[in-house]
DNA sequence: ATGAAAGCGCTAACAG
DNA sequence: CTGTTAGCGCTTTCAT
């Protein structure tokens, strides 16, 4: 069971080693062994054993995901598994494996790093979501592993990462929602102490400042979460403060916060708020009618990119970027 | 850079081999040196090449997942993500690691199946869904490759699968809503030509059956797809219909479906027929009120077994089975 | 209970 | 352009 090279080396009157350049199509061979190589690679239908290849050549051609979250979150977020198919995608047209892990929390996440790294199981590490202070990303840094980051880090020295341009997508959908008339526009944040939310903030501010418009203190919301719970409690407190009138639209920074808006606004009957949400997620359909704007971060091109980075820079390909910015568009859906 | 099981062997005044022994817990080297070599592993901080284990001991203590789905699927479906997470836990639990690929159609997966069976990049294989006459369960077999199907195969013999039980999941179901009041109940099925589909329809039977109930052979509606569409359409026929009355409730094979037929009644202004889906997808509370039963299949659950027959049965463990049957629950959700 | 030695299947200097 | 010779870091008989 299992031919090996030598098998097909035997087979083809020649040597390992020739068998082994002829499979990396070394330019020092010539046109006529190759062919009789090959040919005989086909009839013995041989195929390298990955692992010895790894062993002698230092190089798994295998890229490892360290994936934090909940397990609930998974169920109504498609980010994960987009993000994953863009860096399969990338990965096998560039020849190379995805391992992955779940994790429920930093710590399981750098155990895993760490595991990956000093089993030399994989070439370089892919991370979703930069924390503040994130220990794997330090723990990577100074070992000197290749990794990219999905979404900006505090600290982007030295360091390959993807993102969106967070500050132009709010600023974006918010350009978007003033020229459809609007004046009066709400904003809710995401949680403190991530650039996401400093940045999605000042996108909002920027559109608003450029067109003139005022922005209403009561009407921002900041350093709450992405829960659909969060976006409810914030709609509530503006449908309580008699002292003022509502605002025409809430620009959201997640597609759960915008459900709880929505939540909220439909428990008053009210149908004429525009709401805006993050990451495109929300199924069309349930309710026809319902206009409802996403901005989608296209995540699987969030993957792509970020295995595109890391490979690319393993490969030690010239003139690669050390990051990519990945444009969002706005989504319009039927809900 | 990399410190080695020689290193490890110098330090500690022992062979080796003896490191080795140490590394895997063997019974024949003493107390006392297991203690020592252990100590030395602390101390210079030794982590056993992976690439190099895996060579010598011609296992690779991997498990590949082919994963064929088109990426506009993943979008509304968690039920890959989460069965990645049951697969990605029972793994890790049992130091093996997780490799997987995307794939758009049969023969790529199959050629997935032949890279990671030819180059010996894994010890086992996870197939998503099993396909009438599957290719790669077919090939699988004949390499005498250890694998397991998510989803009961055409032919069971000597395969590992997982699978809920779907007659008993649309039974259950159906038998909710009969005992809600419910007597004239319409059934959407699923694709022709899978056994799942079969499997439901014959639960939905079944329970019309046992409660005495006649089937209204106009309120069934076969061989269709898992999509919004086809719900959609069959619910339209049913409205349209008018030499007879409507049912007062509907079972569906996917929540798609269920999505499908919510809007075509919505567009009618219809809200008194229940509506049943299956996987527990939709995102509850964009509709306050209504209320929604979804058949959930426990994909995390299909996911962690699937892997742990697979990985059992690599490790030869005694007495494992050859499949598991995931019960499913209904989940109340408010749409 | 431990060590010596061979070898897993491949790559990569080094020769020629 | 091709072959020879060493390993890569570990496991595993086979001795002792």
């Amino acid at each position: 069971m299992g031919v090996t090279i030598n098998d097909v080396a035997k087979a083809a009157g020649v040597s390992a080693s020739t068998v082994s350049r002829v499979l990396s199509d070394s330019p020092r061979i010539s046109k006529k062994t190759k062919m009789k190589v090959r040919k005989v690679i086909e009839e013995l239908e041989y195929y390298p054993n990955f692992i010895a290849r790894s062993l002698a050549s230092n190089s798994t051609n295998t890229i490892g995901l360290v994936l934090c979250t909940e397990a609930h979150y998974l169920i109504h977020n498609s980010f994960f598994i987009q993000a994953m198919t863009g860096i399969s995608t990338y990965a096998q047209e560039n020849g190379y494996n995805v391992m992955y892990a779940f994790n429920k929390n930093e710590e399981e996440d750098l155990n895993i790093a760490i595991k990956y790294v000093s089993s030399k199981s994989v070439d370089g590490i892919i991370l979703f979501a930069s924390r503040v202070n994130d220990k794997c990303i330090s723990y990577l840094k100074k070992e000197g592993f290749p990794f990219s980051v999905i979404g900006r880090p505090d600290e982007t020295d030295g360091v390959l990462w993807v993102d969106n341009d967070n500050f132009q997508a709010t600023y974006q959908v918010t350009d978007y929602l003033i020229r459809d008339g609007h004046t009066n526009i709400a904003f809710i944040g995401g949680p403190a102490g991530f650039n996401v939310s400093k940045d999605r903030f000042e996108g909002f501010k920027r559109s608003m400042y450029v067109h003139g418009l005022d922005i209403n203190e009561s009407f921002i919301f900041l350093d709450g979460d992405f829960s659909s719970e969060f976006g409810y409690e914030c709609m509530k407190k503006l449908l309580e403060n008699e002292s003022q009138s509502l605002p025409t639209a809430v620009v959201t920074c997640d597609d759960m916060q915008a459900l709880g808006v929505l939540n909220a606004l439909s428990e008053k009957g009210i149908d004429n708020i525009a709401v805006t949400g993050f990451n495109n997620n929300l199924l069309p359909g349930i309710n026809r009618g319902a206009k409802f704007t996403s901005v989608d971060v296209n995540a699987y091109k969030l993957g792509y990119y970020a295995a595109k980075v890391l490979i690319d820079n393993i490969l030690g390909k010239e003139g690669t970027p050390t990051h990519y910015i990945v444009p969002t568009s706005l989504a319009e859906n039927k809900l």
